[in-house]
DNA sequence: GTCTATAAGAAGATAGAC
DNA sequence: GTCTATCTTCTTATAGAC
């Protein structure tokens, strides 16, 4: 009842200093200061600072992957999926997109643990591994999946989809690099998104049937 | 005669390994050993790590901003560059589209300075201003100025030259990360750059006259 | 589970011989 | 300019009292 749960308050403060400072930039001792004891005690919940990092991505990891399988973001998007989208109008897009774009953007899970994978890619696999599929091909295939049935459907221009993905995507990632860089931006980059995703609609659904 | 130049040798062997491991993971003597000497004899050469670190960004900053200067990356396109431009067609607009990619991924330099700058930008502000600018606003300042001589000279279609710079670019962004984190992803992102470009020419020349 | 104390080693930097 | 030797501090991790 006094404390919530320290082996994760553990993690949650490790994860915040390793975001910015990266794996070898924190201290065990700074962990510990951060979660008010001393380092000492933090060897009772966790082996040592490699274990503590390995957790985070672990945990991480796993919680990513029971979300994409529900979104059927791994390979092929459903049936049930398609027939969601079909209804989906210019409109929703825009929406919907800036509403993704906003939650990888300010869910602060999110944006620490995208910042430490960030870091600690060109050294670690496993970070490589993840920072790759979670912000690079899932998006990619997920967002390629509903512009083949808008293709199909004669919504969308029949252009290539993975292309059409990656444009559609990559801005949003180039603005989160940023913001996560600079979130002075945020604001501006927020309203960028808009006239990207309305420009994008104009370009690839010009003509066609909303 | 029988030393290039330890001095600028160390700022080399210092970026190899920052480049992967970041600053924090990198000790003097591993610099020193990677340039073959002991880690003493450093000191006569820089006052310390740190040091080391300042002069790689120094270096690199004063070299892009010359290579900017002269492009005129800084701010509007000059009259110069904006006829240079004006003869451009379709097929010329891939192929530079590709060569600057190319230059971005292969050049050794290049890339290890970009990996330091991602690993380094969150606790440095330094890093994180010339990561900006190098990777973000300055590529989109420039194509913007090179899209609105296109838009003005009725080659591309009339839209917001910005958001148009920005989808050229940021699949570019993109790809560059991912080659980055996974250099076996090269081949397929190359072809895909390819990909890229052909269908940005098709939705935004279109109909114009090339 | 948290603390103090402490071991054992790594790391940045300096002094001084050659 | 490079070396060996050394200093000091930081860092990970363990032992054992409470």
């Amino acid at each position: 009842m006094e404390k919530k749960d320290t082996k994760q308050i553990i993690l949650d403060e490790a994860l915040d200093l390793f975001a910015v400072n990266g794996y070898d930039g924190v201290a065990v001792a700074d962990i510990a200061n951060a979660v008010g004891i001393k380092a000492s005690s933090l060897y009772k919940h966790y082996k040592g600072k490699q274990d503590i990092f390995d957790c985070i991505l672990e945990k991480t990891a796993e919680r990513y992957n029971e979300m994409a399988g529900r979104l059927g973001i791994d390979g092929n998007i459903s049936e049930r999926d398609a027939a969601q989208y079909s209804g989906m109008s210019t409109e929703t897009l825009v929406e919907t997109g800036t509403a993704l774009f906003m939650y990888f953007l300010h869910d602060d899970y999110a944006r620490k643990f995208r910042r430490m994978l960030t870091i600690e890619q060109y050294k670690n696999e496993a970070a490589s591994k993840l920072y790759t599929e979670q912000y690079m091909d899932s998006p990619i295939v997920y967002q390629s999946s509903i512009f083949k049935v808008f293709i199909e459907q004669g919504k969308m221009k029949n252009v290539d989809a993975k292309v059409a993905a990656v444009h559609f995507y990559s801005p949003m990632f180039l603005m989160l690099c940023l913001c996560d860089s600079c979130p002075e931006h945020e604001p501006s980059a927020l309203e960028f998104i808009r006239q990207h995703i309305t420009q994008f609609s104009k370009l690839y659904m010009e003509g066609k049937i909303l």
